[in-house]
DNA sequence: GAGTGGTCTAGACCACGAT
DNA sequence: TCGTGGTCTAGACCACTCA
């Protein structure tokens, strides 16, 4: 779990010293060349490797703590953080920890699982030039045994080889790729729907009832890694975001 | 234009210097002492007050540029920046734009304007001790003559005493509170509801139509601004938000 | 105890841009 | 032109925490 150095980004661009190190850092991050938990190389040695002082790599390291992709620790060094989300907005990818974080029980199943080509209509959404292998899978997420949401999933073979093993009989899919794969850019989208006959069965509600529908897109280094649609039904669920300004 | 030098905030807390002279400064500009558009002072002026080299002031001013509060000219000076959003969740506010978008003739229209006391349920959904006056302001949006969406607001007198003079007969009230009003923080809450009479006879749809319904709450350093409820008829309407981890 | 990050200094030179 | 911010140095001391 040890780095070396970080490749040299690019040569053209970044001006300035620290923005240079900031890029190279934050693509070894961003590309999956550091995982989470890595242990990035002291400042003194960093310090050392890009000839300059102390001083201009720390100014660095503030930013990539402040920005949440390190974390550090004095005498044991600085690692890379595990994935996290910063708003509610995006944590609802964990649907485990919603359901968990309203005091009910937890259940989870599979609905279905395929593996298969990405159709014209997906290679367009999910941004690819060409047809891609993928994973399509649905499931149904419970609380307290009710339907509690329905997620559909287009998972990459290109972006993640390993999802074509993996049965998903334990682990979500939402919650297995967070803990594996970095993100570098997240795209939500949020729209009223109302169910159709297949949403209405499996969230057993009547059909045309307003449903919630997020669809979230993720990509790393340009690479899509995954597409899903995630659907609550009634009224009575809400996506919260809190902000500040900048 | 000018300011004077900050007032500290707090006695107690932060421990470094830098974290003491980042909250004085963003607590003049997040409590609106010091509005859009002032000078803030030079950082051999801060470094001065604070006693401290001028690099120490520097790290809090490259901090407040990267979280977007200030912005930086040589030779001129640095200045508070006016309010932006960060996201398209947050520019949904200003619908106009949002209309112009999409290349459509942008209409709106005041449905109902009252200056009353809060209600119980408002106060506790705002966040009051007290009951205050304020303004209820119920207001469409047209795009290409359609109703595009239904805003429906509260704005505190405490906070803003201008608004019970105002007739927002030229400018929504959205735009009209963003251009003159610093905020700390906002809160988007996201759900699909269907649509009861008067919403449907507003937005002209049948009733049960999905509909997306946002409630945006905004404070300005405790104090709370306004809560508004925007709602968006059928299927057709996303709202997007792109995020970068951290 | 020793090594790491956290913070800070008192300078320096440069580039930009307002005047 | 010349004052401002942008960047960087080569040190320093401290506090925390891991081994």
């Amino acid at each position: 779990m040890n780095a070396p150095f970080p490749e040299p980004a690019r040569k053209d661009g970044p001006r300035s010293l620290h923005q240079r190190i900031l890029a190279d850092i934050e693509g070894a991050i961003l590309s999956g060349a550091w995982p989470p938990g890595t242990q990035i190389p002291f400042e003194q040695d960093l310090a050392a490797r890009y000839g300059c002082s102390r001083m201009t790599v720390n100014k660095v390291m503030t930013r990539l703590v402040a920005a949440g992709l390190i974390e550090r620790r004095r005498k044991a060094g600085t690692f890379v953080r595990h994935p996290h989300s910063r708003s509610a907005i995006l944590e609802v990818v964990d649907v485990r920890r919603e359901v968990e974080g309203l005091g009910l029980p937890y259940g989870f199943e599979i609905l279905r699982r395929v593996l298969r080509r990405s159709t014209e209509a997906e290679g367009a959404r999910l941004g690819l030039d060409a047809p891609v292998d993928l994973v399509e899978i649905a499931s149904r997420h419970f609380a307290a045994r009710h339907p509690f949401c329905l997620e559909e999933r287009l998972i990459s073979l290109k972006a993640v080889p390993e999802a074509a093993a993996e049965s998903f009989g334990d682990l979500p899919p939402g919650a297995w790729l967070s803990a594996r794969v970095p993100w570098s850019t997240a795209e939500h989208r949020i729209r009223a729907v109302g169910a159709d006959a297949p949403v209405a069965a499996a969230l057993m509600v009547p059909r045309g009832t307003p449903c919630l529908r997020i669809e979230r897109r993720t990509w790393s280094a340009r690479e899509p890694i995954t597409l899903v649609f995630i659907t609550y039904p009634g009224e009575r669920h809400e996506l919260v975001a809190r902000f500040a300004p900048g």
